[in-house]
DNA sequence: ATCAGCATGTAAGGCGTTACATGATTCA
DNA sequence: TGAATCATGTAACGCCTTACATGCTGAT
């Protein structure tokens, strides 16, 4: 029941980091952050003006020149307050729903191939994050030397490293599903 | 706003394998189900009245000898085409809510010694959960050859194979963080 | 006797998604 | 001129957690 919203320290990080448009925050997520952390317009706009009505961001300027308006927002002093009190919990909550592995978990319930089929769908959208991720390095090992990259390209070590484990774990699986043919 | 309950294909599976009392599901679910998915009893109490509602379970004996009631549901023949529907259904949503990795994804937002404790946290985490999941490798290994058991290891596999690399990429982290102190 | 575990359920309320509504700008 | 992208926001609704309420059973 406390206020436990996430979505208020992706953007407090996000604007910490440079000043932005509630849209600008939605592409940011859908690019490296939707690795670990997701975000939909219905969800960013009322976190932005709830943020701002606690003084944890300012609007920094509005364009109106002529055409429809623009908000670009900046964090306060108390936002990166707040950003520096929610870095320094050292409660963390990690929540995976991996609908995936549940279907190969269940996978008795129907034929072999069909949990095979599965692993082979999971392993195309694998294949799919790595290459993006891989590019995501590729540009970041450029620019490393610079303090703050260093954070990114962690986490993106951290999307390779563990999705690199999962095709491991998907031809394997995929090999003892295959030799043990008796349940089909 | 379709429906798209996946608690109720937790319990489709889990009766598919056994009659169970809610009770026992929740228990099921803390063990190794955890890792891919999680359930409290106020969302598994509803989702078993209303798929009783739907004919997809049925109440296969209560016991009310002077006791408290206690009510053991059994799957019916249409809840298992539901969950068979859903296995074979090629959509599948893999959501991860990563903070720990959030936090490391900021860190620049707070000094360096910071993220070096948060991974340290996450770390921590990981090994206290990798030791659970060995623990089930051990015993699921001794009746690997029953079919059905092979379901539950793969995806205890997945889980040992994905925390190794998390705990590989910790200490990976550790170390580029703690050469580079510049910082500070 | 008391405490942990077994057992079922409801209420309040937060979080989040999808779909909708609106309209400007840019580029082919 | 039409489509894609930029840009903000609301409404409906579903999902889930936490906390609460209740009471039995078995072991120490």
């Amino acid at each position: 029941m406390a206020k436990d919203r996430k979505i208020d320290m992706v953007i407090l990080g996000l604007l910490a980091h440079e000043d932005r448009t509630g849209y600008d925050i939605k592409k940011q997520i859908d690019g490296g952050i939707r690795f670990f952390w997701k975000g939909s317009f219905g969800s960013i706009y009322p976190a932005l003006a709830q943020l701002e009505e606690e003084g944890s961001v300012r609007r920094s300027g509005s364009n109106e020149n002529g055409g429809r308006e623009k908000i670009v927002y900046s964090i306060t002093d108390q936002g990166k307050e707040v950003l520096k009190a929610w870095l320094r919990d050292e409660k963390s909550t990690n929540d995976l729903k991996y609908e995936s592995i549940m279907k190969i978990f269940f996978g008795g319930a129907e034929d072999r191939k069909i949990t095979l089929q599965n692993i082979d769908l999971f392993q195309s959208q694998i294949e799919a994050d790595l290459k993006v991720l891989q590019f995501y390095k590729k540009n970041l090992e450029k620019v490393l030397d610079q303090e703050d990259h260093i954070y990114f390209y962690l986490t993106v070590m951290f999307g390779i490293k563990s999705y690199e484990a999962y095709l491991r774990w998907c031809a394997d699986s995929k090999k003892i599903l295959s030799q043990r043919r008796r349940g089909e």
